[in-house]
DNA sequence: ACCCGCGTCTCATATCTTGAGAAACTGATG
DNA sequence: CATCAGTTTCTCAAGATATGAGACGCGGGT
């Protein structure tokens, strides 16, 4: 919360208003109803009002049945738009799709925003335990698997501003909780090519990823396996990475990232 | 644009232009400079600017390399949380699934937004020509499978008042583009159970959908499959659909939406 | 070196938002 | 069916807040 102003803060007061709302909304479960926004907010009833209509206009907001407001599709809209723009989830789609048929393992598809990792993307495989990530949703780099993955290729004065940013929040045992380890880590990362959380967010579940490089070799998202400690074991994990890099390897040719030169990109676009 | 404003119009000016930003930035195409979103809107270069910052701040919009604005993750994040409170995407996407493997064509959800569809999500088959609808994009109700599907089931003012807000733009030659056409069409769809969408919004594509029925036996969805007339021939169309309606069925159980009785319904829970 | 377009920033002005409060509604409860 | 508490909706005067003219500085092109 107190990253919110570093200096130049030019302020909308309307603006900040209108999102603190979208936000509420965002964070309840439930619909909420005038009243209650207005008093989560700090609002007064009318201004409240007013702004969750003009919310409703732009379908920013919607009501139930009841009269409740919740988020609206409009949203939906502009989210998909949003990450339309960066065209990768929809390359990299069915290549994941392979990587889940072949280790029968959950994959995810990440990308660096800020210092966090956001979940791009989710395939599961036919019959598993539910994940409980939800797409568009993020998590710190320091307890992720892709977090790490990308952080271990970035350039030092990046992963030296992300660390600064992490709060290395521990969240299990296992958690990495301080700068010095995490560097470790990444250091190992680095050397092996792919990035391991073993327990580290969640208990019970280990997670691998490796990252994909652009064609200026930066990483630009990670993708990952993860599954139940007990089956994702550590014995399996360089045939899982083995089956990871393939599928970046394919990814990065349909996003025209190969070294190998730009002029058959045709070739795989057909 | 003139739809805009019917009667009580709630008024935050700084909300309207906000949006306004964002509508453009997700209508084009490219990341757009400060100077174009000003002149586009006819803001003045200072009010675009500060517009901009504060929408940055809040990440609902983000910078390229080059310094121009395109949208945010924010967006994304709330966009998937504005469906997740449906609830229904995930708990049909196995359904789909298997309706893919089936049929080997393009399966689409949408739901009833106002008087257009929403595709709320999209399963292609292994290898296919790629279709063009995006997630979260919409369609009028006339030109669409699944938009007669929905309107086929919806009790009859609602039906009107759909009718009335619809404008009957014409896509191809045989786009249904009259209400009383449409009113045929739907009393078809009615009798036979499914409707179809006989390259009335795009040359060469034929589509089939079945509407998916909450407990009360109102329209909250509908399901379709999709594919080039060739191959989605006038003989398969009631092959198709009872796989649609068998993928329906199993929507509706998982739901809990089976008129069955309520009392069953911790058996398909676990 | 010069110009032109673009992004950034400041500040006095008046426009637009604000919020108190009244009214209308909803639906419990006696 | 009257009453009441808790809502949502609406109005309007006051003044806080967003506005936009304009100045500055940067960088790229000719």
């Amino acid at each position: 919360m107190r990253d919110a102003a570093p200096q130049g803060t030019y302020k909308v007061q309307a603006l900040d208003r209108a999102f603190a709302v979208l936000d509420l909304l965002a964070e309840s479960e439930v619909p909420l109803g005038l009243a209650q926004v207005a008093s989560s907010l700090q609002l007064h009833k009318s201004t409240a009002h007013r702004f969750l209509m003009v919310l409703e206009r732009h379908h920013m907001v919607e009501r139930t049945n009841g009269g409740k407001f919740r988020l609206g599709l409009r949203l939906f809209d502009f989210g998909n738009r949003a990450i339309e723009q960066y065209d990768l989830r929809d390359r990299a789609q069915p290549h994941l799709r392979r990587l889940v048929a072949e280790t029968e393992e959950t994959a995810h598809l990440c990308i660096l925003e800020q210092a966090r990792v956001i979940y791009i993307d989710k395939i599961e495989p036919a019959r598993s335990v539910r994940m409980i990530t939800r797409i568009g949703s993020s998590n710190p780099v320091h307890c992720t698997s892709v977090g790490k993955a990308i952080l271990a290729f970035l350039p030092e004065e990046r992963i030296t501003d992300i660390l600064r940013r992490t709060r290395f929040e521990r969240f299990t045992p296992r958690t990495i909780a301080t700068p010095e380890a995490l560097r470790a880590e990444i250091e190992k990362t680095r050397r092996r090519g792919y990035a391991v959380d073993d327990e580290e967010l969640e208990e019970g579940l280990r997670c691998i990823a490796v990252p994909l490089l652009d064609a200026q070799r930066q990483p630009v998202a990670a993708i990952s396996v993860s599954g139940p400690s007990f089956r994702v074991t550590a014995q399996k994990l360089p045939s899982i990475a083995n089956h990871l890099l393939q599928c970046v390897r394919g990814i990065s040719i349909d996003m025209g990232y190969t070294s190998a030169g730009r002029g058959n990109r045709a070739a795989w676009t057909a």
